[in-house]
DNA sequence: ATTATCTATAGATCTATAGATAATGC
DNA sequence: ATTATCTATAGATCTATAGATAATGC
């Protein structure tokens, strides 16, 4: 028997002139590789993730995650700030009345804001998704600035959370924030039972059907 | 200039005839790898942690980490099942009315013994706390067996918080258990933003301080 | 000429293990 | 003689980077 293996079309030999690398486009190849990591580091976390893995999924090269985010903690950094933003713009959609905010009627007030929200995020939350920011969020590094960045965004998420449920009493404010961190925290452990561990039921649950239990947690804990 | 290193007292030579090893028990020696590891795995997850530490941390050699649990993810498996037993126990504490029931009276209804039981299960939940079973579950290691194992714990455990709720018609069995499954993540979620994230006032809370508010979630999605 | 990309490699780990060493029990 | 423990090392990665290569823009 003879392991046969062409030489013109095996895979090692996969570098032909006609893919002479990348295009040579700076900005674009950076935001490949960006995408990628966003992707691996949420779905596998930091320390699985390999530099190679993310530079193959971009279609480069491994040197150039050193030449464009100087390390892989450096770029794993421009990832949590990528996710950072966007959780912060859904933090935002909790505080603020939505855009047609006239035309929906009383119905939809804080609570259901606040629990579609949370939904909402939660439901990014399947796997191989994509890029989901909360789960990005949660996985950590051991880098201190990275940690530092995102215990600054779930403070600040749950410090809207608790505003927005329109308490600011001086002597109620800890009481209140404790209680908005637990809502946080259910917002977490939704996130981490769907993906890291795909619980069923409620891995499959769709946004309209996590809508009533969370729609009650919030009421219990801010109401 | 010199850089002397007494060959006397230098840490390099530290293998005197006073230390020579480990006293000879095997059954000693595998618990305390194992009291090691799972401190190492849950306070720094498995791939950050390696055999060397472990071994250290029990006063012993790597090697016998191969000798006792095969591998390190044997390693990792031992002291899941450890863990999962740990969790099942204090599940049956949900479920079961407490030892001295009668003298209780009525006050100590389910949702006070499932709020209870997941307060003190999140309370071990402090940075440096020693081995902390819910906390350890969540630690991945990319493990086929081990991620089975954790599935089943988790789902075991939702299920027994469903059932202690009272409820089993069948048409609402699986709705019921998705509620169940939300409270889990509650109790998921406390424990990794007060662990991993350290977010305040949550991660200092006490456990009488995290009552009431994990009372009112037990009883909005359960009652 | 500049600079985006790639090749090749150094250097640092980390796990696993074969075989040496030495303590215990018969 | 058995076996618990340790020494020494092979083998596999993985990150980071110096320097080569080649495409672009002046």
């Amino acid at each position: 028997m003879i392991t046969w293996v062409s030489s013109s079309t095996s895979t090692t030999s996969r570098q032909p002139p006609a893919t002479p690398g990348r295009p040579r486009d700076a900005t674009a190849t950076r935001a490949l590789l960006l995408a990628a990591a966003l992707r691996r580091f949420t779905e596998d976390g930091y320390d699985t993730t390999t530099t190679r893995q993310i530079a193959e999924d971009a279609g480069g090269n491994v040197a150039l995650i050193s030449r464009y985010f100087g390390s892989k903690e450096g770029l794993f950094e421009a990832c949590l700030e990528q996710a950072a933003a966007a959780l912060q713009t859904a933090a935002g959609d909790v505080t603020e009345a939505p855009s047609g905010a006239a035309s929906r009627g009383a119905d939809d007030d804080v609570w259901t804001r606040i629990a579609t929200a949370m939904t909402r995020q939660a439901i990014g939350a399947q796997p191989g998704f994509g890029p989901h920011d909360l789960l990005l969020l949660l996985r950590s590094s051991g880098d201190p600035a990275a940690e530092r960045l995102r215990l600054a965004v779930l403070g600040g998420f749950a410090e809207r959370l608790a505003t927005a449920a329109g308490r600011s009493s001086d002597v109620d404010d800890e009481f209140h924030l404790l209680r908005a961190q637990v809502l946080l925290a259910t917002a977490v452990g939704i996130t981490v039972l769907r993906t890291s561990n795909g619980l069923e039921p409620l891995a499959s649950a769709t946004q309209p059907q996590l809508l009533a239990p969370v729609y009650d947690v919030v009421r219990a804990l801010l109401a």
